[in-house]
DNA sequence: GGCCAGGCGGCCC
DNA sequence: GGGCCGCATGGC
């Protein structure tokens, strides 16, 4: 089968229509949320930055100044809020008091040398704040093409991100929208739990096949 | 009550 | 490079 990303890309998009990403209205806001969401619901993340803002904390000059404890305590129901809170605070001073490179490579480069940043929040960094087409891979991507069959089962990040990269044109806009479906898909049908029967790509995918094999 | 959620770093081999 | 662990809340 001809692996056509874009086909996936209509399918979803005319199943979805357009998904509004990042829910983020400033550039900090973005950065302080791809931290928040890390292995977190968007709803406790919501609570996160709803407190933050109330409090006047919503942007990383003012997270830089601000006390560890007293961040933890308003990002409490974003959980791991002690980690997040040490993270938010670094990574602010970072981004502040060294000037980030323009770029791509280097500034990825840059953004993974921060601690509490990894591959997936770097490429939403880069995508979501920074506007660079940066392909965001997550769990999501990987169970959605590991059972459609385009993916192997254990892939690296890098390789996942590649596969996007080297098969998609280069733009902030579609990176940005099929990140986006992607999530919507993996929270619609393909769950933990798929639902299959109603599945916009079933007739492209393996995993129902897989089933039957083995049972 | 258990499972799950838009990861990451540290450690071990 | 891979496997395992700790980190934690809220919704269903």
């Amino acid at each position: 089968m001809i692996k056509n990303l874009l086909r996936i890309y209509n399918i979803l998009f005319d199943e979805y229509g357009p998904q509004h990403w990042w829910p983020g209205e400033t550039q900090d806001e973005i950065i302080i949320g791809a931290i928040l969401t890390q292995n977190t619901a968007w709803s406790n993340v919501e609570k996160a930055i709803s407190n933050l803002k109330a409090n006047n904390l919503l942007s990383l000059s003012a997270l830089e100044q601000s006390e560890q404890e007293i961040v933890a305590n308003l990002i409490r129901p974003s959980g791991y809020f002690n980690q997040k809170a040490e993270r938010l605070i670094t990574v602010s001073r970072k981004l502040l008091n060294y000037s980030p490179p323009s770029n791509s490579e280097q500034l990825r480069n840059f953004l993974l040398s921060i601690r509490g940043i990894g591959n997936e929040t770097a490429d939403s960094i880069m995508l979501y704040a920074y506007s660079y087409p940066s392909f965001v891979v997550d769990t999501y991507t990987q169970r959605i093409f590991q059972r459609l069959g385009w993916l192997p089962e254990k892939s690296t990040y890098a390789y996942v991100r590649a596969f996007f990269m080297d098969k998609l044109p280069s733009e902030v806009t579609l990176f940005n929208e099929y990140h986006a479906l992607l999530v919507r898909h993996a929270k619609t049908y393909c769950k933990k739990q798929p639902d299959c029967l109603q599945c916009p790509l079933k007739e492209l995918c393996n995993y129902e096949m897989e089933k039957e094999v083995v049972s």
